[in-house]
DNA sequence: CTGAAAGCGCTTACAG
DNA sequence: CTGAAAGCGCTTACAG
């Protein structure tokens, strides 16, 4: 591997003059930098990187870590979010260390990376509300960059969508096609994004002036068995009147509650109303439903420049709370959402 | 952070020594060693990877590419290797660096990691017959360790199962039964693991005397929508004669038949059997099947502790030759493996 | 605009 | 058994 060296000897420089050129300071020559950038690519110069980290004390490198579920199973949408990190870290010329935690208390795997001493910084993936590893790494001034929320009026850099908003949009939608009835099959409600996402539901249901049953509330990791088995429950009627229409947190849980309306010959958006969160999985595409979902889209892979970039820029020095982005998601009606259904129409009345 | 020079100060000995002590080399003085580690204990040194870096050439980083499903779904035995990598690669004190490969050309993604030039080596996962990703690897002198084997008699590390064994042991099981209509579902024929799946199962048709027409093979990406598929397929006996009995390369792909069977009131084992291979994943265990599957197992997790030993100690100069293993997965017959059906109690006679 | 020098925190021949 | 010194490949005040 050629070195800083072997270019300054070629073209009799100093090294400290061939490090200027190739890191762009403004001092040097035009026509000294023209030479030194064409030798360094004859050459196939590339900077030594521990060499740069030991004099800088950055290593361009963050970690990241993933949690299993109780199940062993990591959620689809963490491998979404690897493409996309992986990527736009890239871009910037950082790497990303990974680690898996199968432990019980959630600091213990970022003390553990911490202590190898080679992270400039952490991108926190499904925060807590609250999250104990942002107070963790808050204490031992590491940089970090959340994917969501884990309070209000927080100092840390994060990149998330607006989950009340989410909720309120979905409903004020149902409630303005005259649904009463409305059900929700929302994520675990430890994760933040399922919280904010339960008060949203519930302040919008009292803001229409309706009532929600808890027998209408399910959380769960989001899955299509979920979705199914829950819904196949609600519809049933025996806890009572049955909603007519579904607020899920997440496409696959849809896609069970579309699989239980077939199965009790429910057309939908005839009978039955179905909304959905959609993260725009490769797997789950909204648009290939049937009948085609109405959603509230915030394409996962969006996320992963900004969560790259902040937690860059604040590992350069940017104040956190100068690097926080809340998205609204979109709302996107499509065929899965309808009139409540009336008298003799209604399967049910 | 203390450093050796902080030690060093603190003891009135040179930092070459208190090095010397910190690496356990023989000469130091028993009184002087204790002495050092008492005294790094308690100022909390942690050595300079980075520097030591620097210095020794290695990173003790590695990296592991994992490559995108044609329907971008990383395959969910990728966490499973993952989950136990990382763990075992802790053990010895290395790092995983982590890309994704979303490109067609597969040398790429390794080559641009190359380039950046931090990594000790890297992990090949799901390799194909005569992997372009192994050459490439080679002619750069990189080291690496192969989970898996893409062909006979090679030079580097390898941790694999004996995947010709798992087809002919699981045909032997069968032909032992009497079974003579033998359907395959196989994965996705350009990985390694399935090429060699498939020339084990037709070689052991073959020497129990029996034929296969090509309508009883199937091969995709592993899931349980293809086994239910392919199985509904074969069983609706359209293709002429229906298969007794299916080997399936994993369980989730047995979940797909088991349920086709149960569709179409086959009864499992007297009507049908069925054996699989076992990755022994968290989400699919064999034994909590309806009827408990016989199978070939071979945890994945058991390769993580080999594969990560193989590649340090191959970077550590460990000849490759001597670095490749080759386990032979167990057969467990449970209750999904029986005679074949005779006369009346076949309801296709 | 360029160079000589110090230094980042280690390891490891080479002396003694 | 221990120390002084060189060096890994860079960056960056400090001079000029």
């Amino acid at each position: 591997m050629a070195t800083l060296k072997d270019i300054s000897a070629e073209l009799g420089l100093s090294v400290a003059t061939v490090s200027r050129a190739l890191n762009g300071f403004p001092e040097v020559n035009a026509k000294t930098r023209m030479k030194v950038e064409a030798t360094a690519k004859r050459m196939g110069y590339r900077p030594n990187r521990t060499a740069q980290r030991l004099v800088t004390g950055k290593s361009n490198m963050v970690g990241m870590i993933a949690k299993l579920n109780a199940d062993n199973t990591a959620d689809r949408t963490f491998l979404e979010i690897l493409t996309g990190l992986t990527a736009a870290l890239a871009e910037r010329d950082v790497d990303l260390v990974l680690a898996v935690d199968q432990e019980d208390d959630p600091v213990k795997a970022y003390e553990r990376m911490l202590e190898r001493g080679i992270l400039d910084g952490f991108i926190l993936n499904a925060p807590m509300r609250d999250d104990p590893r942002v107070d963790f790494l808050t204490r031992r001034g590491v940089p970090f960059v959340v994917h969501g929320q884990t309070a209000e009026d927080v100092g840390y850099p994060f990149y998330g969508i607006d989950n009340t908003a989410v909720s309120t949009d979905a409903v004020q939608l149902l409630a303005a096609l005259g649904h009463r009835r409305i059900a929700f099959l929302n994520g675990d409600r430890s994760y933040a994004f399922a919280a904010d996402r339960e008060r949203g539901f519930r302040s919008a249901i009292a803001e229409a002036g309706l009532t929600v049953p808890e027998a209408f509330i399910g959380e769960e990791t989001p899955s299509e068995s979920f979705g199914y088995t829950k819904a196949l429950e609600m519809l049933s009627g025996r806890s009572g009147a049955r909603p007519t229409a579904f607020v899920c947190a997440s496409t696959m849980i849809a896609a069970g509650v579309l699989k239980a309306a077939g199965d009790l010959g429910l057309g939908v958006p005839a009978d039955l109303s179905v909304i959905a969160h959609d993260d725009a999985l490769p797997a789950f595409r909204a648009v290939e439903f049937e009948p085609t979902l109405t959603v509230t889209r915030s394409p996962l892979r969006d996320a992963c420049v900004p969560l790259a970039n902040h937690l860059i820029d604040h590992i350069d020095g940017t104040d956190g709370r100068d690097l926080q982005t809340l998205v609204h998601a979109e709302l996107i009606i499509r065929n899965s959402t309808g009139p409540v259904p009336q008298g003799g129409q209604d399967p049910w009345h």
